[in-house]
Parts: structure tokens; sequence; C-alpha cells
DNA sequence: AGACGTAGACAGACCTGTCTGTATTGTTAA
DNA sequence: TTAACAATACAGACAGGTCTGTCTACGTCT
């Protein structure tokens, strides 16, 4: 309760939490070691003792950020749901929420391997298997309106719609795109359904 | 002729071409003056001459990248044009060799904005400015497949699938998506010109 | 002579990561 | 209850490198 830490690791969760702001509204290169200690309110000793490197604080930022984005995407596309939408069109919803959010700057784990400019580097490989993950999720939201067979043909091209808004929605300031993609993806899943059906 | 410059100011030109490959590569943040200038063959005040920051230098950067880049999307679409494709299938022909092209790292545009970080910096407003000019090419191209009135309702719809196609091809190192983004183009113009017809 | 270029030192800021020394905590043991 | 100890955190100097941008002095072409 003093001015040091309250227990085991308060330190270690304020640095990723942090450092997840900072990188995410500023980028990786931009965000110094100092900036993150300083308004981490922690010392340097104590983030190399946590982490070895920049690197690995941003490894554990990115899985921080997984579980958080997740966390929280699911839970605007459950109210979209409580509001009568079916899964899909929740999805969507929950799109627009994220980008109307506060401080909304597109997809960390996008930025984050442009910023690398590396695919071998351990972050944007995370990235990649995160984006692997998410479209799992959308996939199984589209099986739920649609069926097996019919998610198996159109998840990938819904998925790109997807990664279009997002990057649309930051490069022209608008959460629009959200509403085009819902249309267009919409629009995918009746023509295949009357396709097969 | 000899050692020094040959004409007027070749070493702008080398300065420009020579950070394009680099910041493209690598990233903006990533790429150093001193760097730039050594794999330029230029003195450092040659650099300063021409241009007042390294954000100026960007500026003619991406000025100079949307001139090459047009001219080569142009290109590769006529070739696919040649060999018997309408233009919105020679369109997607063309992202595919652009992904399957030597040192592809994505969208230019798309990666300064997310390095800079700031909607207000200069090479933000003219990346999204590019996107404006890429959408009329895409729409114009959509316009000769299927009609002026067909294309206003999809040109937004496909302009996000060429978008989530790029970011694709960037994360997951493979060019597959263009061909997932072509499908489902076509099938949105199909299911749009059927309604209508 | 004048325009344009080269080479490279330099300032001042910032970067990551290491190091020393001190303070506060919880636990253990007398 | 209190003394001692190990963990953990703090503050901040420091090394060695990089960054952008400025400056001087010199070369070479028209």
């Amino acid at each position: 309760m003093s001015k040091t830490r309250t227990r085991k690791s308060d330190a270690r969760q304020r640095l990723i939490e942090t450092a997840e702001q900072l990188f995410y509204a500023d980028g990786i290169h931009a965000v110094g070691i100092d900036r993150i200690i300083a308004e981490a309110g922690v010392a340097k000793m104590t983030l190399y003792n946590h982490f070895s490197s920049k690197d690995e604080l941003l490894l554990a930022v990115l899985q921080y950020r997984e579980e958080k984005f997740d966390a929280m995407f699911e839970k605007w596309m459950q109210r979209h749901i409580e509001a009568g939408l079916n899964p899909l069109e929740a999805f969507f919803g929950a799109l627009q929420n994220w980008f109307e959010s506060r401080g909304f700057r597109g997809c960390m784990f996008i930025n984050s391997c442009v910023e690398l400019a590396n695919a071998k580097h351990e972050g944007s490989k995370f990235a990649a298997q995160h984006k692997h993950r998410f479209q799992a999720m959308l996939k199984q939201t589209i099986v739920q309106t649609v069926g097996e067979k019919v998610a198996d043909a159109i998840t990938p091209a819904i998925a790109l719609l997807v990664e279009g808004a997002i990057v649309t929605a930051v490069m022209e300031q608008s959460s629009t795109s959200a509403n085009v993609a819902k249309e267009a993806a919409l629009a995918l899943v009746s023509k295949s359904s009357r396709k097969r059906s």
C-alpha cells in the first residue's frame, strides 16, 4: 500500500497495459522504453527483470491485447444478439462499435506486422496466428447463421471484407466501411445459400 | 559524366528512388538518413538542399511511388486484357501479379499511414488521397464491365475486398487472397446485375 | 565565376540495455 | 514480538549507439 508494489507483480501488468496503449496509439518504434516506464511509474530495472528486451515486452503486449480485444468484441456482439440481430449481423455491429471506439487506430496485429517489417519476427508470427484465430471465430459465427457448407465456401471472402473494412476505417477516419462490409457479406450469404438450397 | 552529377538533378531522383525502396522494404522509422545517402551515393547536404526534412523526402517518395505503381498496375492489367480477360478480371489478375512481385510488402500508403500514426501528417493525407484515386480507377474498371448503375452500388464493397486482399497477402505471405477477392467480386457483380436487369 | 556536388565533423537529442545503491515488502525463525 | 532475510521495487547514472539536421572545406563541371 505504500509507494512500492502492492502484490506479486503489479508492476509487470502495469507495464504491459501501459505499453499496449502507447504502442497502439503511437506505434512501436515511436515509443521508447523511457516513456513506457515513466507512464507506468516503474523503474527501468523492473522492466528488464520481467522482460529481457523491448521485443519480449511487445510479445507480452500482443498476447494481452488479443485477450482484451476478444473479450471486448464478444461483449459487443452479445449486446447486438440480445437486441435481436442474427450472429453475422451482430458481428458487423461489433465491428462498427470497434471502429467508433475512442482512440481507434486499426488492428494492432496488422499494424505490428507493418512496423516490424519482418515476417520472421516473433511479433509478426503471433499477429499472423491471431488472424487465423479471429477468422476461426468469424467462421463459427457464419456457421451459426448459414450452416457449415455455406460457411466453408464464403468465410474467406467475408474475412477479406472485414480486413478491408478495418484498413479503410483507419484511412478514411470513418466507420461506414463496417456497413459496406456487412451488406456485401449478407449479399454473399444470400447468393451462396440460394445456390445450395 | 565524371563522378559527380550527370544532369540537372540526378541526385534528387536517385534519393527518391533509393528512399522508396528502403522505406517500402524496411519501414520509414527503421531507415535513417545516413543509410539513404550511403545507398544513393549522395552527400548529406545534397539531400538537405533538395528536401528540407525527412518528412518532405517521404512526401516526394509517396508521389513518385504513386506514379510508378499506377504505371506498373496498368501494364499488368493491359497484359491480362490482351489475354482475353474482361477489365474486372484483369484488375484482379494484376493484383495477383503485384502480390507475387519480388519484395512485395503490402501497400506503401497503408503502411505509411500505420507508421506515421497521425492522420494529420502530410504523408497520411496523401495516402488517403491515393486510396481515393485508386478506388476511382477501380470504379472505372467496374463501369466498363457492368455499367455505371451497378458500379455505383458495388464499387465500395469491391474496394474493401481489394484492401482486405492486400493486407491478407502480407499477413499470410501468400497471393491466394487475390483469387478469393476476385471470386467474391464476381459474385457481387452477378448478383447485382441480375437484380437490376 | 558560379552552380552543384562530395566528404565528413559536429551538436543535441533520443535509443536500448546495464549497473549501482537504496527502500519496502512478506516470510521465517528466534 | 521482533530480528533477519530474500524478493521485489525504486531512482537514476551510464555506455555505446543511432537519429536528424547544420556546418565547413574542398572538388568539378559549365
